[in-house]
DNA sequence: GTCTATAGTCGGATAGAC
DNA sequence: GTCTATCCGACTATAGAC
């Protein structure tokens, strides 16, 4: 998997920031090609046009965080985890890293692409739920059944899933309320921290409660 | 508090789902127009152009939103609530009936506006969170701070509201990722009951936890 | 107050030089 | 492969009829 080539690279991560915050209509190819410092008509060359480019800069989110994350990921199956209290370790260390992701700035643009696709999502939805949220999604589900003892059915677990994910993702999507509320001037490492404790506490508590009445 | 005119209120209407869909640069004054079946520009007449009609839809969110939730703000006020386990309950209330609210489609609009705002927050932002979010999020952290008995400083209130209020978000914000992940093909009447009782299974498991060592 | 007509700008696409 | 020049449609704003 080599990536993508210099000119194409740079086009790629400005177009991810300009669609993130402006959407596909909203964006403008002629100043996504100004800030990549490329001529416009190179968008038609290299991505057949507008969508083109917005389908490949999803592709491109897809294959990144798919990078982050696969390391991670088989590593957890390598573990080949069955008991509790080892996927509860899991569980946290999924958390930890994902709020770390969440809120650095590196993958913001990602994060603000797959938020604004998402409030109506377009045929780019599909690779990136496939290649990032879908995996994560699935491990998260089933290290919760092992956690319940399986006393959670799959659905259960997912929507579950769910509410973790929400947890971190909120002081991405909601952060100038998460500002305003918190008083804080903006998050970083510190803030982070402070999260990051916030979203432990909370995970063993729905742990401990969907843990409760498995050993008796 | 009388609302606005018919041709103002329709264009409201119409301009709050194309501003939450495409943004403030991205949405068309003259689709918004056309959509609101009224010359483009009667928007300049009523609104002094597309900035004034952005402003002024932000401003109808959150007296819409302000509308929905005060009645129900005050009755917790007027309950005088201090013991723990009342708190508790008005909680629960809460959260059911945010969890309503941001499940419905009528105000899924709204929703949108909001959380694309915060994409990269403009002026609007101000007004919306002060009437509509800043005091629902100083409601709750009051509550789980009485709840914890004084145990949680306030930041850590305000920071645990928000991974609350993210739990919600979540299935509006997500709502691609949480249908892809349940398989559902749609989050109605049934669906939102299912999310309910999640949330408030993790509520109970995190005021538990906040809770403990308060009655030795 | 409501609507039409138009001015001036900026958008994406493309032809064709190099 | 890279870049310039150009086409044409869509945009916001506004002047002015009614």
């Amino acid at each position: 998997m080599t990536g993508p080539r210099p000119t194409n690279r740079r086009l790629l991560d400005v177009a991810i920031d300009h669609f993130g915050r402006r959407g596909l209509e909203g964006a403008s190819t002629r100043a996504i090609a100004r800030d990549a410092e490329t001529p416009m008509s190179s968008i038609t060359y290299h991505f057949g046009g507008k969508q083109g480019l917005y389908l490949a800069a999803a592709d491109h989110i897809a294959a990144g965080i798919g990078d982050m994350i696969r390391p991670a990921e088989t590593a957890w199956e390598a573990e080949a985890v069955s008991d509790a209290e080892a996927a509860r370790a899991v569980l946290h260390g999924i958390v930890a890293r994902a709020a770390d992701m969440l809120n650095s700035e590196r993958t913001a643009p990602f994060a603000r692409f797959i938020v604004r696709e998402q409030a109506d999502p377009t045929e780019a939805f599909r690779g990136i739920y496939e290649k990032t949220m879908g995996p994560m999604i699935d491990t998260v589900s089933r290290l919760l059944r092992i956690v319940s003892g399986n006393r959670l059915d799959a659905q259960q677990a997912r929507l579950r899933t769910m509410t973790i994910v929400g947890q971190i993702l909120v002081f991405r999507v909601a952060r100038a309320a998460a500002l305003a509320a918190t008083g804080w001037p903006a998050i970083g490492v510190q803030e982070t921290g402070a999260i990051k404790q916030v979203l432990a506490e909370n995970l063993d508590a729905i742990l401990d409660r969907i843990a409760v009445g498995n050993e008796p």
